[in-house]
DNA sequence: ATGAAAGCGCTAACAC
DNA sequence: GTGTTAGCGCTTTCAT
């Protein structure tokens, strides 16, 4: 077609930058050669290679990910999709997902839901439209339109941060079990010889992982006879929350010795607040996180923790899918990257 | 293979998901007609566009993003370069552009640079082939070939975290005075009595808005004529290098009676180090930080530190982006954020 | 190892 | 307000 009166007859805003064909013409090869030398360098002889650089080069081209995305139906992105940005976890999982992708040539496409899965399901049917060369997401619940959607998805696909009961997960699964950490935890503090627990936490409702670690924590505590009453607040977690909480279930519960926090960073607020308050630790009340964030080693005493292991998350998971698509069938569908207590002084 | 003797004949992959033609076929109109429905609803009537609506519902219709970005020889993303994920100053200012692109239907593609300006050109040369929407990257310095390619850039830019001279922006610009930071620092030292000031910080060149503080630090420190000794690690900033710094500046300069710190994670972690040797601040050594993160404030004492907008700068970033875009030419180029002294107990 | 042709699925441009 | 046509710049398929 395009019958070219004189030359040059480009009829959109193209002629900005120079295309794959300008760079074949320049080189002396045809545009597939130099496809072929940009995507397969070990295809093309390496004397047409050297020439097609050069020429590139020369030309100043840029590839256009996106017509090479149209072409082959399928871009080098992956959705992640998280449910904060606020929690530090989800900022260290997508670290460890993004260096392990980066050195691929896979680029994270991020989605913040919010706890709100009805978010997720929105954000995952934008980012079909992306072409994406795989999906990541968090948990194993999703809204029922969706987990249909994803059981069509014929392509990687990772839930992370639980692990999935065998059939469980839809695909690939990284993940620990937030039932074992609380459970876990709440054995650590029976142990001890704390009486009278108070798990306290916040958004509990839409961070249903928060609740695996309450059931966890009350189920052990059941089986020791022991009462396990529970603290939500709606607010995000914050140091503030965390004084507020300790104030809360002081008042609440006169006879409580320990509380079990949903989260350090909710427990950290409380074991400062407990320190400005002249109040010691663990003799008056007893204190103890998740999550094992840096700087509750750093206080005095040492916060108590369940520590999770949430850049090697990143990096499992990443690595999961980049075995698939490298054709290398992942040896485990599931993994448990497990967790660990860390004794520190604070309970 | 697949010789498709009569109709249908998809030569390629395709026949997978349903595409605006068969939506069209679906709903008795054009595909242009459907396109527009979805892209400018008001452009086409109520009617028609209900018709379309119900047989995108039907076919289960998922737009191609990347089809439309290259026909339309653009993307909805907007590359964001930052030097550092372990930051927390980074996160947040993420968290500010991204929940305001968010809304306006933008998508963030996230580039980290390390601190390495190779790696920022790297990172901007990949993302332009996406044909981004804009583009915003992390300070005013930049690699003289990258700086080239930016003036010849066409679509909005913006460069954050640094307040620009008049004319030293490529573009648009959102930050604050590092330079001012530090010599307010400086200053208030000052006026508290301290005469033995020490600067510490981390990764002094990589991160070159450090080393604006220490000069601004350093200047005013010499106009009250005193010295200004500059202690610098090469590890990224973190609570035991604080605590480290701590013992190396006592240990050095056992006159010292104050340390400035380059940012509030080693500050705190000097903090918490200094409480943990039963050294008094500030009587013993006074400590100050850099950037006002929340947990500086929950310790006691409290620290002293000079707080920076994070948020705001990414929101303002996102603003003055999509007020180009949407063809309301921001009111200024560039936006100065300032910063605030807060004067907590330790300095 | 290289090339020619045919789209990928959408939107810009220009009718009507 | 809606349709027709011609690409956007690349990669797939098939041939040599």
């Amino acid at each position: 077609m395009s019958d070219q009166p004189p030359h040059e007859r480009r009829r959109r805003k193209g002629l900005q930058s120079p295309t794959l064909s300008d760079v074949a013409k320049e080189a002396g090869v045809s545009s597939i050669t130099v496809s072929r030398a940009l995507s397969n360098p070990d295809s093309v002889r390496d004397s047409t290679r050297e020439r097609v650089e050069a020429a590139i080069e020369r030309v100043g081209y840029v590839r256009n990910m996106v017509a090479g995305s149209l072409a082959s139906a399928s871009s080098h992105f992956i959705p992640v999709i998280v449910p904060s940005l606020s929690n530090v976890v989800f900022i260290e999982v997508i670290q460890g997902l993004q260096s392990t992708f980066e050195s691929h040539g896979y680029q994270i496409l991020l989605g913040n839901t919010d706890y709100s899965m009805k978010r997720e399901e929105e954000l995952i049917r934008t980012f079909l439209g992306w072409s994406p060369t795989a999906l990541v997401t968090t948990g194993l619940r999703h809204q029922p339109s969706l987990a249909a959607l994803l059981r069509r998805y014929r392509r990687p696909l990772v839930e992370i941060m639980e692990f999935a009961a065998p059939g469980e997960a839809l695909d690939l699964n990284v993940g620990m079990s937030h039932y074992g950490a609380g459970r876990c935890m709440a054995e650590h503090l029976i142990a001890q010889g704390y009486r009278q627990v108070v798990f306290a936490g916040t958004q509990m409702d839409g961070n249903y992982r928060a609740m695996q670690r309450y059931d966890g924590h009350r189920d052990r505590l059941e089986r020791a006879d022991m009462e396990a009453p529970l603290l939500a607040w709606e607010s995000p977690s914050h140091f503030d929350v965390g004084a507020r909480a300790l104030d809360a279930v002081l008042d609440r519960y006169p006879r409580c010795d320990a509380i079990h926090f949903a989260d350090d960073v909710m427990a950290c607020g409380a074991l400062l607040h407990a320190s400005r308050e002249g109040l010691r630790v663990p003799q008056d009340i007893a204190i103890a996180g998740f999550t094992g964030l840096p700087f509750g080693q750093s206080l005095t005493p040492r916060l108590t923790t369940v520590a999770s292991p949430r850049e090697a998350i990143g990096r499992l998971a990443a690595t999961q899918i980049i075995d698939r698509l490298e054709g290398r069938e992942p040896q485990r569908r599931r993994i448990d990257v497990g967790f660990e207590l860390i004794r520190g002084e604070s309970a």
